[in-house]
DNA sequence: TATTAACCTACTAAACAGATGGGAAAATTC
DNA sequence: GAATTTTCCCATCTGTTTAGTAGGTTAATA
């Protein structure tokens, strides 16, 4: 299941994208406008700024700024990330250890075709296409 | 994330499928064949059992029975039963109040395309198929 | 220097995951 | 009818995760 973080992350990105700007914007201005707790957002901010989804400033006129345009921004790098995983079981998640009766489990074949499935989904959609919600 | 309870029954009803009888299995038996707790599997077993999955008997003899051929069962019927819901995300289960942003919510129509994709996934294998997994 | 805002860390309450354990009830066998 | 086997039901438990809250520090600007 996917959690808040990512539905979150992505809310705020694609505000951001809604409210173009020079300027930085601040979180609380996301959190009012979505409804959202600023604090929790600012948790899972740090893990997309690391990674250069967004640009963070700090102090007065900071705040966040996207740095690239929408359609370069793909909803499975978002989740991913955000995440930790993609993966829709624990066996498939890189982490584990491999489980020993994966050689011959009737089911995993599935998982990753699940998983592979899952990962084309959302890597092939971009932050542009939420914004157009007609288009799929 | 599909969790032991959906892994687990399908692993239970492919050893049903893979070593058929005319007699009832005790689970016993299905538990150490593949390795898992026999007291966590039989409560995993009532669900299954309550609509009409499988057969279950109790007393000397008794055990669990399939009811239908393999080819009959579904994926994702089990997967729904005891995972409770194939739900991708919490604001698509059923049971949740609908979210006062639904109307206009730019990701809403992305989680339903994939809550979709996975019905029809894995509604779209049955048990017999993952008795042979070079078939996909 | 005051203000604003990100950033970082710690804590918490509730739910969930993945079991374990005991015992009642049902069915069979001796 | 007693012993045995097995489901079935219920309670408990430990660890982890989820979805936050809260407080303080650092950075930047006015």
């Amino acid at each position: 299941m996917i959690t808040t973080r990512g539905r979150y992350a992505l809310r705020v990105l694609i505000d951001l994208a809604e409210h173009p700007s020079e300027n930085y914007t601040p979180m609380k201005e996301i959190a009012a406008r979505q409804g959202l707790s600023q604090k929790y957002l600012e948790q899972i901010m740090p893990v997309l700024i690391k990674n250069k989804i967004v640009d963070g400033m700090s102090g007065k006129g900071g705040g966040y700024r996207l740095v690239r345009s929408p359609e370069e921004y793909v909803v499975g790098e978002i989740l991913s990330l955000t995440e930790g995983s993609l993966a829709p079981v624990s066996c498939l998640e890189c982490k584990d250890e491999k489980c020993e009766r994966s050689e011959d489990c009737r089911t995993l074949p599935m998982w990753k075709k699940y998983s592979e499935l899952t990962k084309d989904f959302f890597n092939g959609i971009t932050l542009a296409d939420l914004m157009k919600p007609e288009n799929y």
